[in-house]
DNA sequence: GATGAATGAGCTTTCATTCAT
DNA sequence: AATGAATGAAAGCTCATTCAT
């Protein structure tokens, strides 16, 4: 009687990690690197210690894997938004829209861990360097251009309002929490520094 | 007969405190409270390891006493400038450039690690609750109705648009690094997300 | 599907603990609780310097267990005597035999270290005092007295007469030492100055 | 002017000594070698932390040359009194009334601290050793025979009933605690264990 | 001689990682 | 594959000792 056929034991592998990666994200973000013990992971995802280790190398590795991810998702974000139709300010508004969503609270918070820690592993350091603000701005920077060109963003330089912009973004994604009582504010708020 | 009187004495402890609390500053600011060893800390700041000790009881009451220092400067200038003259837009302006100095880098990053690490002192949750937004907020908030009511600003619940206005700055103090090459944007830019 | 049941691990776990405490409690007899490093009490027990921390919080809360096991068991011992049959000299003579047992060092070292080092943890203090000799003495005073009464021992203040008769007991298990090749005396060498 | 000469300035340093001895008996006797502090003797003498260091080498050699200082007074004491005249039981009662007295606790007490603790310096072994139990019974030894051949005392190893008394009363020594109100027995109360 | 600030070796404790089951 | 007991390297902290004044 075997149990479970190649395939399914792959899946479940699958799903065994996914469930890892989702309780380590969630605390990786609250407490940080060095602030993360295995046994929070462990017991966020309901599983025992040593678990992880069939898994993932090491607590670095781990991290790692998760910024890596988070870095790709928001860059094939940019991407595809760079990629839609709309005049510049309709394609940022729906840039900023995508980014200000609660999901992604997560994502910022992480890689603000992986930014701000500079005890890193220095793999840490190269994903971080791959996706830097430059490689982050570029498929956008086309449009931001072509907006100020036909008068609707502010003049300047585009990559440093651009980058600025973001600082914001994340600067809202950071420090909104929910105790606060004060919510996400609409992208339209934001906007309003770029456009004229 | 103690060679040196107690006045030299005492001066002596007060630069040492301080030199210690300068360095401290500067590590737990880049590298966070757990990601800080003492020993960074006394390299940083050049004394011994053991040292540090003769002054802070652990280094979790010295990350606290930083935290208390931050507060209350922060809070202090807000003070100051709401007691100025000018008008609504004048006063925020003055405020903005206040907290877009280069030299309040790391206090931002300080009570950013405080607020992001919630695995961290009992002492410094009460610090941070003491200095809660709406605590810092208070000074701000006549000047700012005042300036929705006379047309300067844009209109919306007050505190909302002030905390996310700080959570903005915040935002451009943690993203901006040197190393971008992006500098800090001036105050007239972040003020737009304001002013109508 | 852990490879060991409930009951088998609770086993395992108390196994260990007795272990760790049988080795502590002969090492802080001989050496006291600061002159004990956890590394002697690892080695003695044969497991590694962590081990000890996954059963006990702290040093000091193992030593409080220690001190508390001691004190129990002697209040045990003192209560089951004062509850047999026998003429009070009989019953006394019990008593002392039962406190004249080589095996007994270690707990009167122990108790001697808890007692002598006045910088202890407040916990062990609070069980000293609870087992006050006070305490201690209860159960055999109105033995003692009923044998007053009937001229079998000296006469004098009870308390204090039996009290004194503890301390000796104590010198007499604290002072003997294999290497000095005096043996324990037997009880009715002690119980002379009770008796008339 | 020469403030003082050599003469008065030897006096002045004897005294410091004898003020900082004077503090440490206490406190090693009442924490133990490794139970005490340098500070702590420091300010129990009323003098800086540095200037025990002037006087003796280390804490272990001060706590040695308390040591050797306590086990010579009492053998002096013990030869004394083997050299007075009395019958065997009188000379007996002496000793145990020179021995009984509130003073000697802190010597009792730092004896105690250097024989149970076997984390001691290598010299203090050897204190130990040269002032061991056959030494010290050695000048009663022939007291104490001398009063079994006349019957006056209990018959039996005298080497090892004598070895047994000092046991007895430095048991009574290191219990009696002020703050338990039994104030210390009288040496007749004692000396019953060895007479007829 | 005297002080107390400064040092750094060493101990307690934590926790990433391994491993027996 | 999964568990959690066990390990040991490394970090926080203490305190004997030194040293500038």
């Amino acid at each position: 009687m075997p149990p479970l056929n190649e395939e399914q034991l792959d899946q479940l592998r699958d799903e065994r990690k996914e469930q890892i990666k989702y309780a380590a994200r969630k605390v990786f973000a609250c407490y940080g690197l060095c602030g993360t013990k295995m046994s929070m992971i462990a017991s966020e995802a309901g599983v025992s210690q040593g678990l992880s280790y069939r898994y993932f190398k090491s607590k670095d590795e781990l991290f790692v894997e998760l910024i890596e991810e988070a870095m790709e998702e928001a860059m094939d974000a940019l991407i595809y938004v760079s990629e839609q139709q709309g005049t510049p300010t309709e394609l940022l508004a729906m840039i900023t829209e995508g980014m200000l969503e609660e999901n992604n609270k997560y994502y910022f918070m992480l890689v603000q861990q992986a930014r701000t820690s500079e005890y890193i592993p220095e793999k840490v350091q190269r994903v971080l360097e791959q996706y830097s603000s430059e490689a982050m701005l570029k498929p956008l920077l086309s449009i931001f251009i072509q907006g100020q060109q036909n008068g609707e963003f502010i003049e300047g330089d585009p990559k440093k309002l651009l980058f600025w912009y973001f600082a914001i973004i994340s600067g809202i994604m950071l420090q909104v929490q929910e105790i606060d009582g004060f919510g996400l504010p609409d992208a339209q708020f934001l906007i309003r520094v770029l456009i004229k």
